[in-house]
DNA sequence: CGGATTTGACCGGT
DNA sequence: ACCGGTCAAATCCG
């Protein structure tokens, strides 16, 4: 099945980048605590599969419809039996699929991975034409993951990003925190925590929106880096010429086609599960968030920070939910 | 010079 | 026939 985050105006879509974002952090600290005490590991772990949750409730709770977009989808309702011929383009289509709006910041192309353009197309109906890229190591490590930058006709100011298929790569971001020496990973674990502290601003304040606006103002859900005087780290953003801090991990920026492996649970869309209530679904991604962010704290203790990498007082976090 | 991008042609699905 | 996706030659760029 394909999982579709769709940026519904995007508000949710921003929630997603988030989160993803999220879990590509913590997943390069796990790499990076691989000598830290278990328990690193473990809250790590822990935090991941928060996150993952937090997105399944997302996505179940706004409805994404991987139907509603072009008559170029119509395999998805097709019969197993009919990607027996499938061609190439077929193939493609009937991957996973991820659909992020990020801000034009990073171009809604850096999203850490390295990516080579094989095409554009002007779109029947669209005022910016459509950008074809594919994994740069897809001939060197046979990677296939596929993605398309569509400039947002109301928002000029924002691309339409969609994911096909999976990165089998060591890709880029790895690859140059991978340049580190192996003795010195508690420096870099730390950055990741500074990155993802930095990273985790989402604005409540669209939560008024419709009828589910029960957590919105009451709840001063909030996380704040406490990183005034800490630098955030430049070498983890792909991104050399730019100002790293707000290209990498700036609002609606930074996101990591890695959702499209999160296998997340393929009932959350199906019918063969009742879907959750919305305002249900929001309220338990907020509680994952809280989670999240206890997690972190502890994590920030475990690898022997200064102070906890997050304070929930401080931080200024708000989700869009418009 | 090698890799990345551009862009018109081509292909398959609808 | 039309459209979206991909190919590949030409071109650009460091």
């Amino acid at each position: 099945m394909e999982n579709v985050v769709d940026g519904n105006g995007g508000g949710s879509g921003l929630v997603m980048t988030e989160l993803i974002r999220i879990k590509e952090l913590v997943k390069q600290l796990e790499v990076h605590l691989r000598d830290c005490p278990d328990l690193c590991k473990h809250l790590a772990e822990q935090i991941f599969t928060v996150t993952e949750r937090s997105i399944g409730s997302m996505i179940s709770s706004r409805h994404f419809d991987c139907r509603k977009r072009s008559a170029a989808n119509a395999g998805i309702d097709s019969p197993p039996g009919t990607l027996v011929k499938a061609n190439r383009k077929r193939k493609m289509m009937a991957k996973e699929k991820l659909q992020v709006r990020v801000s034009s910041a990073g171009g809604g192309e850096d999203d850490g991975y390295s990516w080579r353009k094989y095409g554009q197309k002007e779109i029947l109906g669209a005022q910016h034409p459509r950008g074809y890229f594919r994994c740069t190591y897809r001939k060197t490590q046979g990677c296939s993951a596929i993605k398309q930058v569509q400039r947002a006709d109301e928002d000029p100011a924002f691309f339409d990003v969609t994911y096909h298929g999976t990165h089998t790569c060591v890709h880029k971001t790895a690859a140059a925190v991978a340049k580190e020496p192996p003795a010195a990973p508690n420096p870099d674990a730390r950055s990741l925590l500074q990155s993802l502290s930095s990273s985790l601003t989402v604005n409540t304040e669209g939560l008024t929106s419709g009828p589910q606006q029960g957590w919105s103002s009451t709840t001063p859900f909030s996380f704040s880096p406490a990183m005034s005087g800490l630098t955030p780290p430049v070498e983890h953003c792909p991104s050399s010429t730019q100002s790293t801090a707000v290209n990498c991990f700036g609002q609606g920026v930074s996101l990591s086609p890695s959702l499209s492996q999160l296998e997340l649970s393929p009932t959350t869309s199906d019918s063969s599960h009742v879907p959750m209530n919305p305002f249900e679904a929001e309220r338990r991604a907020e509680s994952e968030l809280q989670q999240i962010v206890s997690a972190l704290a502890l994590v920030g203790a475990a690898t022997s920070m200064p102070e906890p990498p997050v304070e929930l007082e401080d931080f200024d976090v708000s989700i869009f939910l418009v």
